[in-house]
DNA sequence: CTGTTAGCGCATTCAT
DNA sequence: ATGAATGCGCTAACAG
């Protein structure tokens, strides 16, 4: 059945040249006579020849993929944002190799793996806790991180802060001044430049986030759901609710509307990232819109030009949030 | 800063054996005296050496990595498959690629240029439109779809046309008799296939699918915001709608919901797929479920399975849907 | 148990 | 413009 794939050789023995010009006339066509070139194609197409690229990439010291370390491949979150990447490293001629982190018994160890197998030519690195100093020191692919982030690497950042600080003052701006959030993982990047971002936001405004205000939940839905469960319990009901994730948002809205408590007419609700159904729920949910096609998109150039370059720098960039206002935000009381 | 990393020759020189010694003690570590293995892993060490892969991969005639061809990564659908298939892959010491046939100017192509560019060690294919007879005559790695599949290639598939008629019964059971469905984009295999559950079941209680009652989606959220326009539009209202993938689900209660109608007070609506956010919704979605990590995870096994046998040929998994009761669903009247 | 010898399939010198 | 020769870095035969 598997019928012996053709080789280079094949190829020159059927157009009557060496192997060498059947390799030139495919990598650099421009260095051959027409005719030959011709005669190479033809023979190409007949045998079907397709160049091993292990071989290829042996010999010319590259990989032709690069690699996406993510913390959690089953979050929805980033298929938007693989997509983006996908989108343009596969015109650059680049195959997208994915590993996910949460699922490693060792992470760190995957990285330090990938560093020096010879196995990708660049990596996209999603989480912020992998990158420890001693591995840095090691030589290494060019390496770009995707995510909140504030040392050396080259990196895509969305401001997460500001983000938060505008979801505030949205809140503020409608009149709240009792408001709740519900964060992230403790320790997380996202969750303390969020966390940051909406005490600064709400400082400015003379308030202050209190701690039986602040639950912890880990951007899941589950979470949100039991962050819902403790604001129930409060004898001291905040208007308004700021909660790091829309899964998280959808989770406590969906808890609280089973509770029979209205929203946005008991309480306000704002998410962060804008995943797609947040603009279906009912209410419409209002949030802070993260591009993660665009993320994608400019980690790949990015990635791209470095491995261009043969540099472990480059260029950084921050990607612009936006406000989208729906429906679960009004005015109190 | 790149400093050149170890080879096997350098391990080879500080431990005073030759490289075959060095490769062995890496590879089968059982055929190397124990004094030796130990002065070679002491090497290794202290060289920092990674065995390169391109290397190792061209002379041992294997990749190393697997492929996943799926229609479209943005799908959030995909990352829970994707995350059982790396689960299972990356202990089974492989690699995951992923490639985008939706965001692929000719994805058959694509297939091809994998098929016999010796980049992968076997496939996992979730898009029915892509191995066409007269590419699968060539020579290629084991493949396995995953999806819908009736044809001779080894495959994982859920039982669509069950699905579709567990919840048709359902609503039948609940004494719905007046029953809309919103299907996927025309064409599709998992649309036809449960368009056809749902007739079937239809007809074993003497109704049928009516065409003003059957609304074409493309399984996306606003298709199903779409189909809640139409329903809206009828003069005599279905009292149930059976929705093809839990997206549309969404779309439409999100959509009926705006338009003041209760659900399920006016209609009763059952979804496909539990989603994450099924659950959570406001009222939580009854749904057909279908276990998208436990598909990605058989589908792993079944392919490592066929490479270990250098076969092209396997055993093909059904796996089971199960209906998962919530709110949406309620008798009518 | 270990070293020697040969490639894996291709791209690139260096000649011509 | 083309061909012959030479590895890329590693593993698998084959001897010993």
């Amino acid at each position: 059945m598997r019928q012996k794939t053709a080789g280079i050789q094949d190829v020159a023995r059927l157009s009557g040249v060496s192997t060498a010009t059947v390799s030139r006339a495919l990598s650099h066509p421009e260095r051959v006579a027409e005719s030959t070139r011709e005669a190479v194609l033809r023979a190409v197409q007949e045998t079907g020849y397709v160049a091993n690229s292990l071989a290829r990439n042996l010999r010319r010291r590259r990989t032709g993929s690069i690699l996406a370390l993510v913390p959690n491949l089953a979050n929805p979150f980033f298929s938007q944002i693989l997509s983006g990447l996908s989108s343009v490293l596969s015109p650059a001629g680049y195959g997208l190799l994915i590993a996910d982190t949460l699922a490693d018994p060792d992470p760190r160890a995957r990285l330090a793996h990938y560093f020096d197998s010879g196995l990708v030519d660049g990596l996209v690195v999603f989480d912020a806790t992998l990158p420890d100093p001693a591995l840095m020191q090691r030589a290494h692919p060019p390496l770009l991180m995707a995510c909140e982030w504030r040392g050396e690497l080259p990196s895509v950042t969305v401001d997460n802060a500001e983000g938060a600080a505008i979801a505030i003052r949205h809140l503020l701006e409608s009149g709240h001044r009792r408001i709740a959030h519900v964060t992230g993982p403790r320790g997380n990047v996202l969750t303390e430049s969020r966390l940051q971002g909406a005490a600064g936001a709400l400082a400015e405004a003379g308030l202050a986030l209190h701690d039986d205000w602040t639950f912890t939940g880990d951007f899941g839905i589950a979470s949100g759901a039991q962050a819902a469960a403790r604001w129930l319990a409060l004898a001291d009901r905040p208007t308004a609710v700021f909660c790091a994730s829309d899964e998280m948002a959808c989770g406590f809205m969906g808890a609280l509307q089973q509770a029979g408590i209205a929203v946005p007419g008991e309480v306000s609700v704002i998410g962060f990232d804008d995943i797609e159904v947040a603009g279906h729920l009912t209410p419409a949910l209002t949030t802070i819109r993260q591009p993660r096609r665009d993320i994608g998109e400019r980690a790949a150039h990015l990635l791209v030009d470095m491995i261009d370059q043969r540099s472990l720098m480059g260029p950084s960039e921050r990607i612009a949030v936006e406000l989208i206002r729906r429906q679960s935000v009004k005015s109190p009381g």
